[in-house]
DNA sequence: GGAATCATGTGAT
DNA sequence: ATCACATGATTCC
């Protein structure tokens, strides 16, 4: 359980800034109808607003006002209204079958054997490291094939978070090489290097329904999103919604997988595994990236 | 509207 | 077998 609880924290130099952000989007999350102003916000944070303004728009790209604007549940819905589904079939034609080019990071995925994920990640060797990301503090775990792993967490909590992953490979081998995960981490949160010439590799280790979900997800394009059903019925098993979610919430590689913009029916923000508040995070981000 | 309730597929114990 | 789920639809107040 806790064989590698005692890792060093002397990874993340300077990691106040999501926990800053983070506290705003709560606040604006449970008062946006009341759209409070940047003033407002500061002051409930012991800041000046032009300190907070500047560590904001550093790390959103946009200013908390426009963000504001885009956590709100409208937008949400806007997202999921834009257009009326055609992201089914036509990603279907993409050609589902071995490694595809899919998703806007253009991602190349394997998924593993069924041998391989009997085994339980056995014989495998993981690589781990800790990096900082606009998201928080991001734990990068890689094979030799690819990305296997992308975790969150607040500053603090990173020996859960490192629990929560090895957890799900028990007997796989876990080294902490902060060097060799740094490449993955640099190009996942910087958008301009998401080309085609140099696609990102993950190995996706799951059971064959929950790659099957997870591939669907890859389909979702960039400031879109999906409901938990549309997914069910991607994947040819209508009824299986509950399912999904359940297969979406062990997705090992959030983010890069697009677990983020999968939406209640409603348009509703519904459950994440690094936290709702996060998942509200991406979707800002996102929406500022495009 | 909102709470309670059921139908539902997978994976872990 | 049984239970917990990042759900969704229905049925009651």
């Amino acid at each position: 359980m806790n064989a590698i609880a005692q890792f060093k924290t002397d990874i993340t130099p300077e990691g106040a800034d999501y926990d800053t952000v983070r506290r705003v989007i709560e606040l604006i999350t449970e008062e946006y109808r009341d759209q409070p102003s940047l003033e407002a916000i500061a002051a409930r944070l012991d800041q000046s607003p032009t300190q907070l303004q500047k560590t904001f728009t550093r790390w959103a790209g946009l200013s908390p006002k426009a963000f504001l604007q885009a956590v709100t549940l409208d937008h949400a819905k806007r997202l999921l209204r834009q257009e009326n589904l055609p992201l089914l079939e036509t990603s279907i034609e993409v050609g589902l079958s071995g490694p595809s080019r899919l998703h806007d990071l253009f991602v190349t995925h394997e998924a593993m054997s069924p041998g391989e994920w009997k085994a339980k990640g056995g014989g495998l060797v993981i690589r781990f490291g800790f990096h900082q990301s606009p998201f928080g503090t991001a734990l990068v775990m890689a094979t030799d094939r690819g990305l296997a792993g992308l975790a969150f967490s607040d500053s603090g909590d990173e020996a859960a978070c490192l629990d929560d992953m090895t957890c799900r490979w028990p007997n796989a081998q876990y080294v902490e090489d902060t060097q060799a995960t740094a490449p993955y981490a640099e190009r996942i949160f910087e958008p301009g290097k998401w080309t085609c010439d140099q696609p990102l590799r993950v190995v996706l280790i799951g059971t064959d329904f929950q790659v099957r979900v997870w591939e669907s997800l890859l389909k979702i394009p960039l400031g879109k999103a999906v409901t938990y059903s549309d997914i069910a019925r991607d994947i040819g098993q209508p009824t299986a919604m509950r399912a999904v979610g359940a297969a979406v919430g062990r997705n090992p590689i959030s983010f890069v997988v697009p677990c983020h913009r999968a939406l209640g029916k409603n348009g509703d923000l519904t459950g994440y595994h690094w936290g709702l508040t996060r998942k509200r995070a991406m979707l800002g981000w996102e929406s500022a990236q495009a």
